[in-house]
DNA sequence: GCAAACAGAATTGTTGACAATCCTTGCGCC
DNA sequence: GGCGCAAGGATTGTCAACAATTCTGTTTGC
């Protein structure tokens, strides 16, 4: 019990708990959600957890079934490479248009992001790094300004979270992407869209061929 | 009365009823949805309306605020834009590995859609064309067979139709865009991921250029 | 004449109970 | 001993009624 947030006030944001706890990994992988359980854990009403599961089935978190209730879906390595692949496409046309409109402003905070990852690495601090990592593509997504971009790619990530932790924990692996970071916010001064978007897509290329290494958290 | 089929089963296909009701122009943007006049169209509960307003929530068809009830979501060119650039590369995507993973019987049905595409240009078929152009983008994406490609296209595509369709009806638009077509195709039968994947880009990119031009159908 | 307060209608949000469906368990039969 | 089968429990789907909120039109006071 109380592993997370119990009491909760209205019932609108029983998503963003169910939500976490996927994320968090509370809620593994082809577990079942069953409405009046989760109605007891979050005090809130079933007709609120069920709203929150349809929700969530259309974000592709959760996978529903007639009659049979939901589980948390299970994204297999397959699956989780073409959405990297996707996430590959999607995200070079964000640095493309990050390079266009960028301000002097924004391309200072690229370049101190890009400072800190230099020493995060340095240092050996993976979690830091993990976390810059997340800024620096946030950033880029932020500065493309590309709202309908910005909700596929939050969907997709949304659905990976579990492979993306993994892969930021294996050996090594940021003194591979570090260069990579490092040229995509180079492209990004530079104020080459093109360039930019060969970056991040080489970036995410090399992601994408690391994958398979990692294996599958929730296997076939 | 009587605009749409009444009577429905059950309850979980209202969803499909207010989606196509949407795309056919029968619900326009802006319109509000009021719960209880769509349960007796559709001849379905509130409740099944309710959960239906929320996925298409989710989907991004229609807009929902707290205690004012839904709304169709009305999409602004600055957004139709949006969407049409994050297809121009995912479609991009999807033509690359079409052009990997097509077998000899996907080139052949590919090449006859080219061939009806110049019949229908030549015999002055707008709506017959505009059938083939949709058939054409499908085909490609289910030789791509990248299932998460193609269900985020269904979603923008989901939210653009109104946009798509106007275009269509541009004079002289099939001549500019026939071209455009016929070298996707011969792209991906010469099995060139590079250059289809370019001519996919180059088509939408066209699209895209015209899309000003349709004017705001859904304006700010 | 105009702004603010007020009542009434319209609409959404929420709850609880009931019906339908599916899975499990135990029994009888071959 | 294995297999079909019915009863029971568990879970989801559905519904109708109630509470809360927002919107609209009117009245009142200045």
């Amino acid at each position: 019990m109380s592993t997370v947030a119990e009491s909760v006030g209205g019932a609108g944001d029983v998503v963003d708990l169910v939500r976490r706890a996927i994320h968090e990994g509370e809620f593994v992988p082809n577990q079942r959600l069953v409405e009046a359980d989760l109605s007891v854990q979050f005090g809130a009403s079933r007709a609120a957890v069920r709203t929150a599961l349809v929700q969530l089935a259309a974000e592709g978190l959760v996978e529903r079934v007639q009659n049979r209730g939901a589980r948390v879906r299970a994204v297999s390595l397959a699956e989780a490479i073409e959405i990297s692949e996707v996430r590959m496409v999607v995200e070079g046309l964000c640095a493309a248009k990050a390079a266009e409109r960028a301000t002097d402003d924004d391309l200072a905070t690229l370049r101190a992001i890009a400072a800190d990852m230099r020493d995060a690495v340095e240092r050996g601090d993976v979690f830091g790094y993990s976390e810059l990592n997340r800024r620096l593509h946030a950033t880029v997504r932020a500065v493309a300004g590309q709202s309908v971009a910005a909700g596929v790619l939050d969907r997709l990530r949304g659905q990976n979270v579990r492979h993306q932790f993994r892969l930021a924990l294996l050996p090594g692996r940021a003194s591979v992407s570090l260069p990579q970071h490092l040229e995509i916010v180079e492209a990004i001064c530079a104020r080459d869209p093109g360039r930019a978007e060969a970056a991040m897509r080489a970036h995410l290329a090399s992601v994408i061929e690391t994958l398979p290494s990692v294996g599958g958290p929730s296997g076939a």
